[in-house]
DNA sequence: GTGAAAGCGCTAACAC
DNA sequence: GTGTTAGCGCTTTCAC
């Protein structure tokens, strides 16, 4: 292995008895040559097995068709589906991702981006979770482009969904339901995402004259038994709580679990409502009422911006801030309330 | 955006009145500079926020401090315990991986290597699921080293689990219960995994005198339906099976989906066992009985020995061949069965 | 159309 | 210890 060495131009050249930069030409298509060294040189790369070396190439054009991509939990289905969408876009152009996996983690997410830096990634997507990430961002920006997706920071190209109009629908489903006391878990983290769910949260319950408690928004650190703590801290605290809004479906996954090992009946004994329409959701019995985002499509409009970005080079443009619709969907784990 | 220049090690080494060469010393750490000069240095790669460029690097020193990594799907959570794996050994060496998903498709396989090689990664992890890829293997394995988990081909490292006791220890489980009429939903593509997981299906009724009925083997194409399809075919023409083997935990849970939606019981009407113990296998209901497999562990063995291969350059060294053992997790999906 | 040559930003001899 | 210089493999003027 590892054994053989890569033709380099100059062996195609001499090969195919033209100059190194004829080769370069119908490599790239940058400039018509002849039929006839053309078909030399192509005969040359077949018979030597010549790979291009892309990261000579990246040096010289300054260009690394490569791009850095931030997401938080990759264990998380909602990141996959995004991840295809972008994926979709940007190997169309023969670009490559490197993928990192913050897990909610902003020293890891600084020492992610430094490195893709350093590798000189053409553009950055990022799904940054905490708005102390903005500084790095900021940091960035100077460097390359940046897009930021599920997370709106000041003056920077973003894609969104309307999370505030996400969680209202949700809590809007629920109290339709005859739900009056519902709990909103969420992660203990600062940012908009999930800023605006509870601002959802909150604004359904004064648009239909339900008194709003504080108390029933509970707080989580991220990590395996998230969810199932504050659910028992319901269960336990709470007995008038008759339904739960997740922040999303993994912690309403959790809540199912914490629910149903006390022998209690999701949705008789509890209804719940999730967030994101991950495979999870369909899979869980019951199955699970949640919002539903354009998770392809995000990430598909995100590269997309991307790409765009990395195209005009260094024009100052205004910021871009694409919002996508999600919606409601309903399925088994919500019911009316008894009376 | 995009506006400021990276500064360059010539920027630097004139800033701090040094040359290059002892600027390239002090990044490096690779020989020893007077504390003066090094301050110096130091002070002016603060100043003027240097970041090296390791495309340049890559391209003197022809290591790309890159890997390539190929799975098969993505958004199954089996893979994305590996890559934690891996990601955990190669950070350390601030490597980074191009993750690439080849939805089980030859092509798309075939596509991502060939663009892996002009990024001239210094090594490739793959998960090839498909047999003909060997073809693409070997090639690749004459320019990087190439480490395969979960498929192993002819004189290539590899890190494997023994498919076949896995297969062996679910079937016999069943077995032990009771079952005599078990089918094999299974992937209908040519790798070693799966004609593995297959020899310990049919071993396990020959050690325990049982008929096996090759009909009783179910192949299906990857798909978003796959599983229920073929567990529709069970229940429609064979009633007088009772218990399911699945390939891999998706298949298992495509089975309930196809099970339960005919008002059916798990496991009273039937027995299920799976493979991988995804988060799934906990999330579904009832919870699902399978085959463990210690995935990030594999993760970690296969990075190591990929990075060691790195290590070594052109040595020609004898195809390592690392052997993790997977367990039984008995959960809620099997029972005995009734007379 | 085609070739010569400079340059991309770095590493690694080599000389002092 | 430190600087000079020749590459690494490519792209891209600039002549012809």
């Amino acid at each position: 292995m590892n054994s053989v060495k890569h033709p380099t131009i100059y062996d195609i050249a001499s090969e195919a008895n033209v100059s190194i930069s004829t080769v370069s030409r119908v490599l790239n298509n940058s400039a018509v040559v002849s039929e006839k060294k053309k078909a030399k040189i192509e005969e040359a790369i077949q018979k030597l097995n010549y790979v291009p070396n892309v990261i000579a190439r990246s040096l010289a054009n300054k260009l690394s068709h490569t791009i850095g991509l931030i997401v938080s939990d990759l264990s998380n289905p909602f990141f996959t589906d995004v991840i295809d969408g972008i994926e979709h876009v940007i190997s169309k152009e023969e670009y490559f991702a490197f993928n990192c996996d913050t897990r909610y983690d902003l020293a890891r997410e600084k020492k992610y981006i430094g490195r893709m830096l350093q590798k000189r990634v053409d553009g950055i997507i990022t799904f940054s979770t905490n708005d102390d990430a903005y500084e790095l961002i900021k940091d960035a920006k100077q460097l390359v482009p940046v897009v930021s997706v599920q997370s709106q920071f000041r003056d920077t190209d973003s894609v969104n969904t309307y999370d505030a109009k996400g969680a209202y629908m949700a809590v809007e489903h629920l109290i339709k339901l005859g739900h009056k006391k519902i709990a909103f878990i969420v992660f203990d983290y600062d940012n908009l995402t999930i800023e605006s769910r509870t601002n959802g949260f909150m604004l359904a319950h004064e648009k239909y004259g339900l008194p709003l408690n504080k108390k029933y928004i509970f707080k989580t650190k991220f990590g395996a038994d998230a969810g199932s703590n504050v659910t028992n801290e319901i269960l336990d605290n709470h007995p008038e709580i008759t339904a739960i809004f997740a922040y999303n479906d993994k912690l309403a996954v959790a809540s199912y679990t914490a629910i149903q090992a006390r022998g209690l009946n999701i949705p008789d004994d509890m209804s719940i409502v999730g967030y994101d329409d991950t495979v999870s959701a369909s899979i869980v019995n019951p199955k699970l009422t949640t919002v539903s985002q354009p998770r392809y499509e995000m990430g598909v409009k995100a590269a997309e911006l991307l790409m765009k970005r990395i195209r005009e080079k260094d024009e100052k443009a205004e910021p871009e801030l694409i919002l996508l619709k999600e919606k409601l969907v309903v399925r088994e784990s919500t019911r009316a309330l008894k009376r």
